[in-house]
DNA sequence: TTGATGTACGCAACCGATTACTGCAAATGG
DNA sequence: CCATTTGCAGTAATCGGTTGCGTACATCAA
């Protein structure tokens, strides 16, 4: 009674075991009644094929494996959401991993991802610029990725992201436009290439209005809380700029922090817009201007892309960048 | 070369499939050179046993199973970092299942599970008071369930949750010492269990200060934020609390929203505190008073009690409620 | 020298389903 | 009426590891 499986099922029912797999999936070779038959008794046994057996056979696991860097963050919690969604009308499970920004934790995940414990994988990139070549051989295994907002431009694969660079010159042209005169960028990690991206908007719209570009306006901070308040406040402090232009959720945050602690009064002396996630955004004092990524539909985008691959429906996939746009938010943070 | 498996390592090394085997899962009975040659080789071949076969064998998936109403949830979030962080260090992986709070959800996938998908299930219920003993055929398969948060009364498992009870009167008597005399408690399932208990420590400390507890004051709200928005305005408009008990974080941003439009003004015209697990609830404006319950550490913990169910450390599990403590931070928006 | 103990490894059955191949009866066609 | 196709079901190999049992050889004590 406990180990019910497919041949005891064979044995109650005087049935070969073939006969009964094939009721469980939609085999043409079975009779509409054995059929009937089979699936009830087996519902009434509470018995259903072994997942672990059909997927050593025929290599298929119906699971897709999600790698984020954070899943307590609004971005990436609505973009699983948004694959979740797409997983779901497939049949298909989510195998999710955290790696939190490390790279280590993300290479030793694909490496177990190898032996077809899922069927595809959708990530979002620690981002060190590493050796990729772990990811390559995956492709070996036929087991194709579809990255999402953090990409690694070396590796070849669909790339689901936004109008990173756009939404960054206009959000920092907005702040020109509303009289900063020194803008700085907040980043966690300067060097991986979305923080590039982004920053080359902010250089850009700087240029476009003759303003110098300094280093010394690139906040480069961490993963950790305590130390990022420690670095805005120094810099806000020390080096005072009119305006903030964050790159992270995060960091507006810290900026908030600061800027209660130290008197300064957004938006009056310091102007503030960010990329954020955040759907309470307006409720925040002041309501904070944000970039806002379609983090729902890059989820389902990067999801249905996947499918479209395992699926092999067209020849090829299109392994290239598919651009969602995001969408500014002037508020009051920004003196909106 | 593509499908690498332990026989063609075994002829290449000339060595039996058993050797093999016994070097990848720490075995005695394998030579320490024997063992090393092995593995060598396997990593420069990109090798690792296949987890199905494995499974297959020994009916161990290493994976667990979470089931959550929600994921872009703060609490939600957080608790699965929890659960995460327990599972990375036992070497499992997680899956992950959002119900929605629609039961039939729920009960489909926990059928799938039957399965030997995941080893043990850790779940936050959708709540609906229906028949729950699909539940019981995970016992016949001897696969575990810890509930958080939210529980199956009915169900013997472990469960972890928070002293809402308590902190649901300690809120509400809060809300009476700032002056308060008609609060309105808002809940989106009032039948569900969490609902219920929250409600009584509300009921009980309007009881103590001998405030008539008017059913018309509390606020049944649904999944749909436009719908809980007409809710939310028709109540402040037609029924004027002057304080609001919210026991779900949502229906207190959904009060903020209304109060903005209708310009009520938050506190001196209505005192709002609610459970809620986000972290920047000192940046709202007002900051919102919350009730913060141990969301990191309810998802460790009960990772924790599947994870001394699973290796059955002691004689017997301890298949009770364990209570962790949520915490109250009285701000602004109650008046603090 | 002999029997006992331990170490390291191989053999082969087994986990539970899937499916190519085969067989048989009934239906269909000319 | 015979040949061919079709419908349905069974046999058995297979997916890729795991492990109980058996054994060869080394080591050691008496």
């Amino acid at each position: 009674m406990d180990n019910i499986n497919i041949k005891v099922l064979a044995k109650e029912l005087n049935i070969s075991t073939s006969t009964i797999s094939r009721a469980f999936n939609g085999s043409p070779d079975i009779n509409k009644d054995t059929k009937e038959k089979i699936l009830a008794f087996a519902r009434e046994h509470n018995f259903l094929p072994n997942h672990y057996a059909s997927n050593l056979r025929d290599k298929k696991s119906r699971t897709l494996a999600v790698i984020v860097p954070e899943i307590a963050n609004d971005f990436f919690a609505q973009a699983i959401n948004g694959i979740e969604e797409i997983a779901r009308k497939k049949g298909f499970y989510i195998l999710l991993y955290r790696t939190d920004d490390v790279f280590d934790k993300e290479v030793s995940f694909i490496n177990y991802l190898n032996n077809g414990k899922a069927d595809g994988i959708i990530m979002s990139v620690s981002g060190e610029a590493n050796d990729h070549n772990y990811l390559r051989k995956l492709e070996q295994k036929n087991i194709p990725v579809v990255f999402f907002d953090r990409v690694y431009e070396d590796i070849e694969a669909a790339k689901v992201i936004t109008n990173d660079y756009e939404s960054s010159f206009d959000a920092t042209e907005h702040l020109i436009d509303t009289g900063c005169k020194k803008i700085a960028y907040l980043v966690v990690n300067k060097s991986i290439s979305i923080g590039q991206v982004r920053m080359q908007g902010y250089i850009d719209a700087l240029k476009k209005h003759d303003i110098p570009f300094v280093d010394e306006l690139v906040i480069d901070c961490s993963n950790d809380e305590k130390i990022n308040y420690g670095i805005l406040k120094k810099a806000l402090e020390e080096i005072k700029p009119d305006g903030i232009f964050s790159s992270v959720e995060r960091l507006a945050f810290g900026t908030y922090y600061v800027c209660n602690d130290l008197g300064i009064d957004i938006p009056r002396d310091l102007k503030v817009i960010s990329f954020s996630s955040l759907n309470i955004a307006p409720l925040l004092c002041p309501a904070l201007s944000t970039i806002t990524q379609p983090a729902f539909e890059m989820g389902s985008k990067a999801a249905t892309l996947l499918f479209e691959e395992l699926e092999k429906k067209g020849v090829n996939i299109q392994k290239k960048e598919h651009v969602l746009k995001s969408k500014i938010f002037i508020r009051k943070s920004s003196g909106g």
